[in-house]
DNA sequence: TATTAGCACTCCTTAAAGATGAGTGCTAAC
DNA sequence: GTTAGCACTCATCTTTAAGGAGTGCTAATA
């Protein structure tokens, strides 16, 4: 059975008001909520319809409905349709920051936590196969040598290594060059045994050396893989009171403190089911992958800061979410990241 | 008047009781509890002196009794007096990740928010009058410079440097020697206009990359100053009923989520008050300098990890507070950290 | 045929009213 | 100085009742 206009609309109505109050709502609300003009009886005879059709329900009898998960995901997938644009200054507000990646990217949670107060979280991103751009070694001092290594994307790892002997000045020139003509362009996983071995033998004395600048590589790159989290606005979730009895918010307090949970979510990229405009995602209770959010929903939007090397925004917060303001937000927010990468490369 | 053996003993017992039920404490209870052998009514009569003199109170008639601020102070100062070594195993755990500070530190959080099941935080230590002790600009590129400094204490800072025209590769090796004539050993005090202006003059044509790269400097070392807290088991305040209720709660999670705050207490070195052993301080309620934490105790303790530089870590719990298993575990791990710091370096 | 008014009914919420019990203070006896 | 005993207090828990929001159904209406 299709939906006629009004049913759709009268479900419009039980979110919306559900999304303001959290409390079950009632005939009569809608009836003085919409401008449809039906008595609360009507709209009784229409609930009972949508009840059926399981859009809604009744936690109790006697009391009002409130939007099930299916409901929820009716309402999303009309109101995206629909053209969301509030174009804000958040711009200017991240301007300013936009000088570290990890700051700028902190900050974005933390604006995104404040404008909506819900929870957020943002992913650093991920690089794939990143190729070595650039090595060097320097002496710091007699006993201290420095490693630095760049990585696409300008990401840059350094290392401090102790020595036990100095080392000559010559031979820090030499390593630079070996270094530099076997690793440059080359990615993580071209570095295989035979080149260690090669490169080892060309390094003669200094072979343990030449091991432990791999290492940091293999490190520097490895730490890069997992992907880090930054979130902002945790304790929003005690603003609801459906989520903040001491278990629930316990839990999902802890999730987003301990935050290796939530790469399930970064990470599930459910290609099927994405939404049209910029990738945002919208999981609804038990949609979502995450089992301590089954009360909640989650929106998760892609940014991408160049070709193929991407990273995730989410927004959490109760089922009750103002899905239209969020989407809105992540949207404008994404094109503003746009902007501010292409500008900056 | 002075309390006597008895009443000490007593005291001592309501308080360590408090500290594991939570609830107020009986006379009956003592009087079994204890290995006074008296009666309860006997303990009814103590206790009623002790709480005339301030040291415990009653929520309301016919309920036990509580520890007051003046209870437990008494209680921690008497306690602390007393040889507290619980050598655990802490080491082994922390010698995994000694790595990079940061990563320490964060694991350091961790480890004692787990151990004592209260909130723990952790900062940063900070460098004060960090000289500079090495400069180095490499080309990455056609058109990219990476500015490399170190700074005492073996803290690497970088930055990538855009350039409109391709550098001259000499010309890298000039501002390399320029840089670290001029600056090395130099504080950051010491970097003074004069000095910058003859800097420029001798860079010529390049006297703007300069000044950047003196930008980057003046950003990484000032980076370092606003000092990092990490935290670590902030939901665990939720296991204690007495800060969980929804308007406490909540503020110390915020307290904790947004960091800054913190300072204040890492900031509160009040020399005069100092423990003996370690620098290990205790805030019972009003006595922290945080009015969120007013119904909390706070157990803070300083590291060093070479002369002059130190850190701070504490504990936020409440104010029945493990405080002997507390204070034992902060001795431990400040012990712990001097032999990982002294090996290192 | 669709809409509406009216009414009985359900069941959550809140408040009030006991019942319970832990713990005290006091007194008198040891 | 210590202790047993007992009346008394007051939080907490349980029960009961009142209130009210909202429904489903039926019959009347446009």
């Amino acid at each position: 059975m299709e939906l006629d206009e009004r049913k759709l609309k009268i479900l419009q109505a039980v979110v919306r008001n559900y999304l303001e109050s959290g409390e079950p709502v009632g005939s009569r609300t809608i009836s003085k909520y919409t401008d449809l003009n039906l008595s609360s009886a009507t709209i009784r005879n229409e609930m009972s319809d949508l009840e059926e059709l399981n859009y809604i329900i009744q936690p109790h009898t006697s009391a009002g409905r409130i939007p099930t998960d299916k409901g929820y995901r009716l309402y999303v997938d009309n109101m995206m349709s629909e053209k969301v644009q509030e174009i804000e200054n958040i711009r200017e507000e991240l301007d300013k920051k936009a000088d570290k990646i990890e700051i700028l990217l902190q900050h974005v949670a933390k604006l995104l936590a404040v404008n909506t107060n819900y929870t957020s979280m943002v992913s650093k991103p991920k690089y794939k196969h990143k190729k070595v751009k650039f090595v060097q070694l320097s002496e710091v001092d007699d006993t201290q040598l420095l490693a630095v290594i760049v990585i696409e994307g300008n990401i840059v790892k350094n290392k401090i290594i102790n020595l036990k002997l100095p080392m000559d000045k010559d031979m820090v020139l030499k390593l630079n060059i070996l270094l530099n003509t076997f690793l440059q362009g080359l990615d993580l996983t071209e570095i295989n045994m035979s080149l260690i071995q090669k490169m080892k033998e060309q390094a003669g004395e200094y072979s343990r050396l030449v091991g432990k600048i791999l290492d940091v590589i293999a490190e520097a790159v490895g730490e890069e893989e997992n992907l880090e989290i930054y979130t902002s606005g945790a304790t929003n979730i005690l603003r609801y009171p459906e989520l903040s009895d001491a278990q629930k918010a316990s839990e999902l307090l802890y999730t987003f403190e301990e935050k290796d949970e939530l790469t399930k979510l970064i990470n599930n990229t459910n290609f099927g089911e994405e939404m049209q405009d910029r990738g945002i995602q919208v999981y609804i209770g038990d949609e979502s992958p995450l089992q301590v959010m089954k009360d909640c929903s989650v929106v998760t939007a892609t940014y991408e800061i160049e070709e193929g090397v991407y990273g995730k925004i989410g927004i959490v917060g109760p089922k009750r979410m103002d899905y239209e303001k969020v989407v809105g937000t992540l949207q404008t927010l994404m094109v503003q990241l746009d902007d501010i990468f292409k500008n900056k490369t």
